[in-house]
DNA sequence: GTCCCTATACTCGGATAGCAAGTGTCCGAGTATAGGCGG
DNA sequence: CCGCCTATACTCGGACACTTGCTATCCGAGTATAGGGAC
């Protein structure tokens, strides 16, 4: 079980884009220079986030990508979905209808047992990340740095934003 | 993110392997007709789960597996890790630290917002998974299943069992 | 008749191919800009 | 000097190779049994 690398770049993009200045917009050039990823891979991922309606894309000179929707409205959750996929890591193939001693799935009452617990554990999963914004994740990134690394951060986003 | 198919199939295994009298074993080609499996792909996870101290394995005629201790003692997270694995799925590659604005680890006070949040949610994750056992799966498949399920188990049961 | 030995058949165990999904890359479509030209 | 037009350069977007890891399979090592032979 192995969640795609396009989450992390992903949700770091989004962060980054949430302390852009209200309108900006950081080409997908700047956000893989910014995180050393491969420019063409992170515009993939890139371009799943705006079809997910996270991010908005401006083509053209002085375009790039931006946030759709304020940070504060954007979970963790809906980046990992936009980029990793919706589906559950756990399919159930219905192994009680199989076999020598399998009967309809319409004879069981409950769900099965271990599909159930599956279920349920994914949902916990889930919900933890749907309570994780972009908008505190950027906080955290803030409040958790040293000063100089603080002081970088402003130098590259001073150079690069014209 | 996709969890390994032997998941289930570990999982269905143990809880038919819970419901044996003591002592006794159940072949590989047993439990893979049971569940209409391949027979040796089935066998490498079971080798796992016996790896993993879960099922004895016992050679020869009237050999096969059995659980290694008591169901109640037997854990779905054990099963999950035994064959997928207990790499959670989110591996953080610091970005943090890279690129032109990166700053040595050793420089953050907190971990990356983003990791912790996915480290948190993969606890909850697995957290849940330790609180079901085989022997609950085993109560629940016998309370939701059809008097004919039982029925067509039973028949099943008493012919593989010599 | 009883004990022992041997050959057998059955079991697990690790090493070996095939395939799907994630990873990485490329070139084409569209647009705001910058410069040049005409009025 | 001002406005318009065109060419340009930069952006995203989808279609195309490659690698890793899951899926599937095979053959070899080891053991309890069943049968036969000797005593």
């Amino acid at each position: 079980m192995k969640l795609s690398e396009g989450v992390e770049w992903g949700a770091h993009c989004a962060v980054l884009l949430s302390v852009l200045p209200s309108g900006a917009a950081l080409p997908a050039g700047r956000l893989a220079e910014y995180h050393e990823a491969p420019v063409a891979y992170l515009a993939k991922h890139l371009q799943a986030l705006s079809r997910a309606g996270i991010l908005e894309a401006v083509p053209g000179p002085h375009g790039g990508y931006r946030l759709a929707r304020p940070a504060t409205g954007i979970t963790l959750l809906e980046i990992v979905e936009a980029i990793d996929g919706a589906r559950p890591p756990f399919r159930c193939t219905d192994l009680r209808s199989r076999g020598p001693a399998g009967v309809p799935a319409s004879q069981f009452r409950t769900m099965c047992g271990i599909h159930r617990a599956m279920v349920e554990a994914d949902e916990l999963w889930r919900e933890h990340l749907r309570t994780v914004t972009v908008a505190d994740l950027a906080v955290g990134a803030a409040s958790g740095s040293s000063p100089e690394a603080v002081e970088k951060f402003v130098n590259w986003f001073q150079e690069v934003l014209p």
